[in-house]
DNA sequence: CACCAGGCAAGTA
DNA sequence: TACTTGCATGGT
């Protein structure tokens, strides 16, 4: 059995991302740094109850106001800056036109999101993933340990060569990498945190890989 | 009390 | 290139 369908026995459909609009995917990628999600939820109720949850909101809002207000998310001051230096990137770049900026060819679009500071290789296909529907595998901590731990990858890979493993090994999917990468999330919250391999891990051996 | 959570940038050697 | 550190709240 393969990777992905033993997760999802597993865990079912995840539905991701939980958001209701483009802008507060991309929201949300920023503020969920090295940050539980709980919290992050927090910071986005703020932010809908303030009316600032909108590119053209949050553009005219100084960062010391959304920072009270993402309060919840921790790294609150740096976060601030770094939705402000995207709500900016879309404005310059994009000339304050969303749909415009998710439509960009995926190579510019990420390249341009790399350029943004406070927005790195998991954030920015992040956002091409769940924002953009772009068929770009997201890899975060969980990935390198699940992978690492099961043997299922060089160890210790970097950013680039896991990606490239699923993307090479999978069909061209948004939706699969969607669900996919939530699921490894899943996984990886309730398994994998200490031992190489744990107690109801649906995840057995290098086997498992089998994209 | 320690440790973790859906990272990133900047500094050092 | 390969570490290390600052950023910060909230839950276990």
């Amino acid at each position: 059995m393969d990777m992905f369908r033993l997760m999802l026995e597993h865990f079912g459909h995840q539905y991701w991302w939980p958001a209701d609009t483009a802008f507060e995917v991309m929201t949300g990628a920023i503020l969920t740094q090295n940050t539980n999600w709980k919290n992050v939820e927090k910071a986005i109720a703020n932010l809908v109850k303030k009316n600032l949850l909108s590119l053209n909101a949050m553009y005219h809002t100084p960062a010391e106001t959304l920072a009270k207000e993402i309060r919840p998310a921790g790294y609150y001051n740096l976060k601030a800056i770094r939705l402000k230096n995207l709500v900016n990137f879309i404005m310059d770049k994009y000339n304050g036109d969303l749909d415009k900026c998710l439509t960009d060819k995926t190579e510019n679009l990420r390249n341009g999101l790399l350029s943004v500071k406070g927005i790195g290789p998991e954030t920015a296909d992040s956002i091409l993933l769940y924002a953009a529907k772009r068929p770009v595998f997201v890899i975060d901590a969980y990935t390198h340990r699940i992978m690492s731990r099961h043997h299922m990858s060089p160890e210790e890979g970097t950013y680039g060569e896991l990606q490239h493993l699923f993307e090479d090994h999978l069909p061209d999917d948004h939706e699969l990498f969607n669900e996919f990468h939530a699921l490894i999330v899943q996984t990886g919250k309730n398994y994998c945190k200490k031992r190489p391999l744990c107690k109801g891990c649906p995840l057995k051996n290098w086997a498992d890989l089998n994209l």
